[in-house]
DNA sequence: TGGGGAATTGTTAGCGCACACAATTTGGCC
DNA sequence: GGCCAAATTGTGTGCGCTAACAATTCCCCA
């Protein structure tokens, strides 16, 4: 009795009664159904378990309701929050998500994905690949695939959501040289990454715009605790020092360990800011003074975008005619880890 | 000229000057098929820039490349790394992934995931959902759809990935032990969690096990920092306890900081070990003596478990004739927040 | 040089659904 | 009571592909 396959629209309508149309109707919430007609057909489906085919219905009506999200590393805090966000969002609008990850950063991986995901007849895909060679590559991506991309900046023709990351950078520095430092220095992000160049940008402009010296900066990171690590080692070896910023919360906490391993004391002997607002970042020692993006709403916002420019018909979404370009404004998080400069 | 559809297998055929069944059996790696055919073949797919329709292929094969993946939290470090493993090995096998985030941990959603994931039509699903209320939610899950489930457990009657946690906690513990510590104060997670269950249980038993007295477990974790820097206030007041076992390295981080600022020393004055080994566990103050279990490796292996339970014709991977249950050995790493007990 | 079997190719049917249109029913009104 | 338009339902067709089977063609050996 399990055995017999599935059962389709036609066994609905033959025990509701009706044609296969008005099953169909019924289910994708048609009008002129009158409602005795539609509850049979809905207690047919009902004692069914009757399940309408996916496929079929992508095939027919030339509509997919799945979305493709491309990212670099969804290992990331901030990538896996969007991604987070995405598909929170697209469930409310009944939409599917599937993910790709890239193996490699280049441009190549990143055709590769899309390709992969144009295969599997996405309506649309965001992508999170804040890396310049990915922002490059997206200019080759054929324009008949809806595309939006998120953290790439909004210097590109593609719609896209990001994070202002030159304001973040100068509320962090500003916020230290109202503290009274002389100067603030930078551990700088990966500059492959859009992200590290814009907070270098924005610390630097901080800086010039208030005419304090611009110190060199410290180069090399990669997001990463062990090279906030080993720049903190030299720093701690650095006299004149007293406040840095860094592209990131976790660059923060392997230069906070090193300072603290040097004997330094944080904020009293150097202030330390951050980027992100970890979960973490509150608890480290000392908590951290962080510039706070929202992940989350960055997803979410990324959704809705694409949503816009596919259209959808069915919830009255019409298709955008103009590509958006959101910017969301980041906050400073104020916590110890920054002081004014000791005596 | 660029308005006019997509090219479909009977566009190639025509070029080719085949039908479109040969067409077929070049895409599909069919035998029987003359080399210069095929190179004709080939040759028109790339002129027209062909791509197969998933849908269609699906419809017709009744089989489809997309599997499922259930997630409670992918924000949360273990769910987003799994996450990242199952996509590459997806990848791999040429399988698109599709997520769904839970929204709330109850039977419900869980449930609610597996329906939406069905209708999409995915050939199998992983569950990342270690809370009991899911794993008992699973046992609810018809069982013609193909599931494994990673971190709930092995008792189930589910095909099952999972690390073993009691032994990771009786790593911990018997280390701690062995360093001279009277006994191991534990830092329960959310008892909603197996993993917290089962971290509890190791603790417990390798106390036993030694005949150390069990002190009672401090309860009421939820694996953020937060809860444990609470936890660390109470501790710090609270005489005797030289060495705690926290069920992740976040509330050993808040922990961490609470007994800092309480003017306690680690691992002087008290011990600290986590679980997880996240990236950052390295750089806290002090750096974490922790139980590392390798997310990405779960991940993978999870692919692979559901991959041999759907089978592949095409691969030549039979469907499994037994449901796995894999099991998973952590491994103690050690750093420098455990040491012996101070005099 | 012809016959037989294997290798290669083509033909015919759906897969389960939505869309366009045709057919039927209903209701309102004079 | 009859007529028309609107509301409701049904019919046929095709989405693009794979699966079975039928029809060729090829090659080798007697």
């Amino acid at each position: 009795m399990d055995g017999d396959r599935a059962p389709v629209m036609e066994d609905v309508a033959r025990i509701a009664g009706v044609s296969h149309q008005t099953v169909s109707r019924v289910l994708n919430d048609r009008p002129n159904v009158r409602p005795a007609t539609r509850d049979r057909v809905l207690a047919a489906v009902r004692e069914l378990g009757y399940r309408p085919n996916a496929a079929a219905r992508t095939l027919a009506s030339r509509r997919t309701r799945t979305l493709g999200v491309i990212s670099f590393n969804t290992t990331l805090y901030g990538p896996a929050c969007m991604l987070y966000g995405i598909e929170q969002a697209a469930r409310q609008h009944e939409y599917f998500v599937t993910v790709a990850a890239l193996g490699t950063l280049d441009r190549r991986s990143l055709l590769d994905a899309v390709d992969r995901l144009r295969d599997q007849g996405v309506a649309g895909i965001i992508v999170i690949a804040p890396q310049t060679a990915a922002v490059g590559a997206l200019a080759n991506v054929p324009p008949d695939v809806p595309l939006v991309a998120v953290g790439c900046g909004t210097h590109t023709a593609l719609a896209s959501v990001a994070v202002d990351n030159e304001a973040g950078a100068e509320l962090a520095t500003s916020y230290l040289l109202d503290l009274g430092h002389r100067t603030v220095h930078h551990l700088v992000g990966p500059r492959s990454w859009l992200d590290a160049q814009e907070r270098e940008a924005g610390w630097r402009g901080a800086l010039e715009k208030r005419g304090a010296a611009v110190a060199e900066p410290l180069v090399g990171g990669d997001w990463t605790a062990r090279t906030g690590y080993e720049h903190g080692q030299r720093i701690a070896s650095t006299p004149d020092v007293t406040a840095v910023f860094c592209a990131n919360d976790h660059m923060a906490l392997g230069l906070l360990r090193a300072l603290q391993q040097a004997g330094l004391r944080v904020p009293e002997d150097i202030s330390v800011v951050g980027f992100d607002d970890t979960p973490e970042a509150e608890y480290f020692g000392p908590s951290l003074t962080t510039v706070r993006q929202d992940f989350d709403e960055l997803g979410r916002r990324a959704l809705r975008a694409l949503i816009e420019i596919v259209g959808d018909p069915d919830a009255g979404i019409p298709a955008a005619d103009e590509t958006p370009h959101i910017v969301i404004p980041p906050s400073l998080v104020v916590r110890t880890s920054a002081t004014r400069p000791g005596h």
